[in-house]
DNA sequence: TTGCAATAATTGTATATACAACATTTTCAG
DNA sequence: CTGAAAATGTTGTATATACAATTATTGCAA
C-alpha cells in the first residue's frame, strides 16, 4: 500500500521525506515478518541473524566483538543475546587462550539443525515478500540501499 | 557501503535475501541517524512521529486507537508513549464525552513549538541521507517500498 | 620495566517493545 | 430491553535496546 495511505499522511515535504519514512517503516514492517515466521521457533531476528553469522563460519569460533561488528543492530547487546542462545544450547561460550579479553562463540550442532530446518522457510517468507518484484528490481533496491548508506 | 562488505557476509543467497536483509539494516540505520539527531531534545523517533501526526490535524485531536494506526511501529504502546509526552507538556489528554471508551489525544503549543525548531534539523537530515539520489530515484525508492509492501 | 592507552567483554539501569490479559463502554441482534 | 460481541484503552510482564560505567587483559612508548 502506498505510504500516504498505510500512515494516513495526506501529502510529504518531499520525495526525500517520504523516502526517509518508507524506508524506516518497510524496516519494521519487514522485520515484524520475520520475528513472526521465527516466533514458533523461540528465537528473535536478532538471534537468528547471529546464528546465521556463526553458520558462515564453517565451525571456526567467532569472538563476541566480531559478532556485533556484523549484526544488523549494532547497539544491541552481544553478550546477553549470545548468553540466551547459549542457554537454549544453539552456541557454545569458551574463553580464548591466545587472548584472555576475548571470548569465543561457535554455533552447535543443534543451531545447525535449527538452521537447517529454517532455510526453506526463510526462503519462502523472501520470495512472498517480493513477489511483486523481479530479481533485477530486487537487486536494483539493494544497489539503491547501498548508496543511501554510502 | 555495500552490504556484503557492512555486514561481512561473502555472498547471499538470492537477490531476495539480500534485499531483505538490506531493507532491515537500511530501517535500522535511519532510525538510528532520527534517534540520535532527536536525543538533545529528548524525544524517541516514535515519540516525534506522533506528535508529527497530532500536527497534521490542525488542531483537531485524535484518540489513542487512531494514532496507533498511524504509528510507524503499529506494537508499541500508545498508551504509555502518549503519556510520556503529556509529562513533557507536548501533548494534552482528555477523555471524550461522547464515546467514553475514547481519549482525545491533542498537540499543545509547546509540542508545536518543538516540532518547528526541529523541522529544519529533520529537513537536512533527510537531504543529507538522500544526498546520493536525485528526487526521482528518491520516489522511485518509495513506490519500490510500496511495491513490496503491497 | 612501568604505567598509560587500547582492546574486549560485562554489568547496570532506564526506557522501549511485544504481546497477552483485562476492564469499560457502546452497539446491535433477537 | 437484554446480553453477547465489538470497540477502545489500560495494565502486566518478559524481553530487548541504548548507552554509560566498569573490569580485565594486552600492547607499547618513555
Amino acid at each position: 500500500m502506498k505510504l500516504e495511505d498505510e500512515l494516513k499522511m495526506p501529502k510529504f515535504r518531499s520525495p526525500y521525506q517520504k523516502a526517509s519514512l518508507n524506508l524506516m517503516f518497510t524496516g519494521e514492517w519487514m522485520m515484524a515478518r520475520v520475528d513472526s515466521l521465527l516466533k514458533p521457533y523461540d528465537i528473535s531476528s536478532q538471534q537468528f541473524n547471529v546464528l546465521r553469522i556463526l553458520r558462515g563460519q564453517q565451525g571456526k569460533p567467532l569472538n563476541l566483538f566480531t559478532i556485533q561488528e556484523r549484526m544488523l543492530n549494532r547497539m544491541s547487546n552481544a553478550t546477553r543475546l549470545v548468553e540466551k542462545l547459549r542457554l537454549k544450547g544453539l552456541v557454545t561460550r569458551e574463553l580464548c587462550e591466545q587472548n584472555r579479553r576475548k571470548v569465543e562463540i561457535a554455533i552447535t550442532d543443534k543451531g545447525m539443525d535449527l538452521l537447517d530446518n529454517l532455510d526453506p522457510l526463510m526462503k519462502q517468507l523472501e520470495e512472498e515478500t517480493f513477489k511483486n518484484l523481479s530479481a533485477e528490481e530486487a537487486q536494483h533496491l539493494s544497489d539503491t540501499l547501498d548508496r543511501v548508506r554510502a
